[in-house]
DNA sequence: TTTAGCACTCCTTTTCTAACAGTGCTAATC
DNA sequence: GATTAGCACTGTTAGAAAAGGAGTGCTAAA
């Protein structure tokens, strides 16, 4: 892999990003001062490589999995934010109004806006998260909201019916019990150790102790359940791309989208936690399709992952870029209020 | 239109909604013990009247937006719902264990998926809620979440960092002349209140009162914006239908259920709240190629709409059966609380 | 009132052709 | 030795033509 032959395989993989369409050898003659001919050799050896590949014996040349490994790991440049981008972000970060989970949200919807892919933030996990207190609010006789809230501010609600039979000075003694011997504990354990410390303490001396206890595990059980906190942007994006033109290709990545189970599958499995991390087909486990881009974050203990999801034939640099510009701006907004 | 005429243009209908094809003379004849020249006859007089509509000049007849409201309006029968499909929906309703609205969501899921369409849910409108309190836990010395909750038991609550110019005690303190003078105001009301009545008092009282109005004025309307709780379900159903066979058609109406506001418009508009409605094609203001068929709820205060959404074709009989359904296992849950 | 018969229309599918883009290889050239 | 012109070859695509079919409307007879 000599330099001309770098270059070549990068313009085809810029080209093929840009149209989406095979790149013959006449399309870079101008490029390198080069006859097609030459071009046709090095394409040739390209393809021994690996890096690029044919649709048919006479179509133009398409980028091959490796090939898109190997710009990224070899040729890509990070691209220049261009104004009018930078300054959409920026408008989100100037007010500093929004809270931080709004506004990584709200980065995301721009990026997807502006680069017609689709962005995943994946949020709030409620690993780690430890119980800080729970509390019972009446909203009349027959009903009570439990909220739970946990030391990194995460809080989650959840309404009862309760009969005639319980009385809700009882649950809140019950909770007044809980938030002193639980405080601190992290959260999915919190299940067991009610079960294990508090019920038979409560089993002295409340009355109707079952059904209280029934009460409080199913609201710290709704915790842990819904405290996945998925926000998906621009889901509609994949109907832009070109490559993905028919409608059981669709269906299949607009099912998978909405899989909340596999979509949290993007924040799983790395060594390297602060850097970019691009999977390129059937590098995620995703879908063999598209190219994931993602980047982690940690701000003030908050934590999560923000990804773009798009056609292999992504453009890479330009999210790279983009992904790294948010992620300095959420570093410097870790400054202000770490102060 | 007499009898025959009638059954006719009934077995029209719904062949078509069981094939999507357009339905020809021959296809009747059987059916009727009539020539295919009698039904070319009577198809003739159908078309006249509006009921039907060729394709082109030697295609069979498929229904008009007119021949289905005649058909919902004159012909339609209510299906009995299969034993499979009432076990299904029995099921959520047999333990009573979940929650009214999560148990709405469940039983539209199961619509969904049991008929190919597209389910929507629209509750917990914030209308007619009123201010049950507002509450004040401290995270740590820099954050805090404000905790609204309503009469209907609707809650909501939103993390805040507060710096070292702010005491929490303030804030608490705050939050309880908020609970004394504005308790039972309704919740859309209460940003106006407590600028023109709290604010006043706490002038006087409170050191940083600027930051500290803001901070509750933040959280109460961050509880309207954030109430208008849409649940979709089957979103992706619009692409089993074969109407919907190309790319620009799936995307306009996948963008249409992404866009809350026109979703909201569902619920509106309506003269008999309690009557299922049929929405035929250009009679919503959703899109001229789909049917809604909605029911409205108000079940222990708690109101809301359910609503399916699928091609003009849809099994009318089906999905008002099935929501007639819901809606009396609903009403009979209200008879257990009301208690 | 119903029906058999028939001409007619338009859609759909298939087949065929021509144009085209791009390749690989060979032999000549720099 | 690297580059290039030239050429045969291959697969795609677009369009035209042809064939088949489904279904209609109309007429005249039952």
């Amino acid at each position: 892999m000599d330099a001309r032959r770098n270059n070549i395989l990068k313009e085809i993989v810029e080209t093929f990003i840009k149209t989406a369409k095979p790149v013959g050898s006449k399309a870079l003659c101008d490029k390198f001062n080069l006859s097609s001919a030459t071009i046709r050799n090095e394409m040739a050896v390209l393809e021994d490589l690996g890096y690029i590949e044919k649709n048919h014996v006479s179509s133009g040349r398409v980028p091959s999995e490796e090939g898109y490994r190997y710009y990224v790991e070899h040729l890509m440049e990070a691209e220049k934010i261009t104004g009018s981008d930078m300054l959409k972000l920026q408008k989100i970060f100037a007010s500093g109004e929004l809270e931080l989970s709004d506004a990584i949200n709200k980065c995301m919807e721009i990026i997807s806006d502006i680069t017609n892919y689709t962005s995943v933030v994946l949020g709030k996990s409620s690993k780690d998260n430890n119980l800080l207190q729970v509390s019972i609010i009446a909203i009349n006789s027959n009903q009570v909201v439990a909220v739970v809230c946990t030391d990194k501010g995460n809080v989650e609600n959840k309404m009862f019916n309760i009969g005639d039979n319980i009385n809700i000075n009882e649950l809140i003694k019950t909770s007044e019990i809980i938030n002193k011997m639980l405080a601190g504990t992290p959260i999915d354990e919190v299940s067991m150790r009610l079960e294990v410390d508090v019920k038979p303490i409560i089993k002295r001396q409340i009355k109707q102790y079952e059904t209280v206890y029934n009460i409080f595990y199913d609201a710290f059980n709704d915790f842990v359940a819904g405290s996945s906190n998925i926000h998906i942007a621009g889901r509609n994006n994949i109907f832009n791309q070109p490559e993905y033109n028919d409608i059981s290709e669709l269906k299949r990545l607009a099912n998978k989208l909405d899989d909340e189970e596999l979509i949290e599958k993007v924040a799983e499995n790395d060594t390297d936690e602060k850097k970019i991390k691009i999977f390129i087909g059937d590098e995620s486990e995703f879908d063999p399709n598209v190219t994931i881009i993602r980047k982690k974050y940690h701000i003030n203990g908050e934590e999560g992952t923000i990804a773009v999801i798009g056609p292999k034939r992504m453009d890479y640099g330009r999210i790279v870029s983009l992904l790294e510009y948010i992620d300095e701006k959420l570093d410097s907004r870790k400054d202000e209020n770490g102060k």
